[in-house]
DNA sequence: CTCCCGCAGG
DNA sequence: CCTGCTGGAG
């Protein structure tokens, strides 16, 4: 990757932490410290679908599945109906049902080697890093297609479509976020990117950024 | 790369 | 009507 300033970037941190500690957002997950297996509910039920959206329905399904067990003993089309309020309900239910099994056989404790926890059911790149900065609490990045959006917007364009495999977005993303306030940053520009810059209609007037943003720079 | 899914918002 | 949402698997 290109190099980027050590300045702009302390500048983005700082400026984003300031923003969301006024404006950022309250979600149920966010408010305790989640053991593994309400910290992968949330990012199961978060997959593609509006954080507001799983607001409704988060403590609900923990009430209604506390653990791993409550997976294993009830009937895959019941979990299935469980999910469908809020779609994608055959691939959360068989994905969770294959890493509740897989939990059974690891003794229902999460692998400690990173090798161990990627090869897991459900584990693809942005459950790995959430699980690492939610649960190890240690710095990681929320890649989803907000941040990506949010880095590459203001850092300049990223050069493979899929976010989940350019290096220079990955490693842009891991140096904004290593920080000891690593998850207040990863909060902060989730909720940034979905309350100022949004994917259909930036709202650039009221961005703090706009001044060093590539795409601002760009588009006046 | 495509599909999966329903809902909120425009 | 259409777009986008804290992705993963095939």
């Amino acid at each position: 990757m290109h190099t980027i300033p050590t300045g702009k970037i302390s500048d983005f941190q700082t400026k984003l932490l300031t923003w969301f500690y006024l404006h950022g957002r309250q979600f149920p997950w966010r408010e305790t410290q989640l053991n593994p297996y309400q910290a992968i509910i949330a990012e199961v039920l978060l997959q593609r679908t509006k954080a507001e959206t799983v607001a409704k329905m988060y403590l609900d399904f923990l009430y209604q599945y506390p653990d791993w067990q409550s997976i294993l003993s009830t009937p895959i089309e019941q979990l299935e109906e469980s999910f469908k309020p809020i779609g994608l309900y055959r691939q959360r239910a068989s994905g969770l049902k294959r890493l509740a099994a897989a939990m059974a056989s690891h003794q229902f404790e999460l692998p400690s080697e990173q090798a161990a926890l990627a090869a897991l059911p459900l584990f693809g790149q942005y459950i790995l890093n959430a699980i690492t900065l939610v649960v190890l609490q240690k710095p990681a990045p929320l890649l989803d297609v907000n941040m990506a959006r949010l880095l590459e917007r203001y850092f300049g364009e990223r050069k493979l479509a899929d976010i989940r495999y350019d290096p220079y977005l990955q490693e842009l993303a891991h140096i904004v976020v290593a920080s000891p306030n690593s998850l207040e940053l990863n909060w902060a520009m989730l909720d940034f990117a979905a309350l100022i810059c949004k994917a259909g209609k930036p709202r650039c007037e009221l961005c703090m950024l706009q001044a060093d943003c590539v795409f601002f720079q760009k588009i006046y």
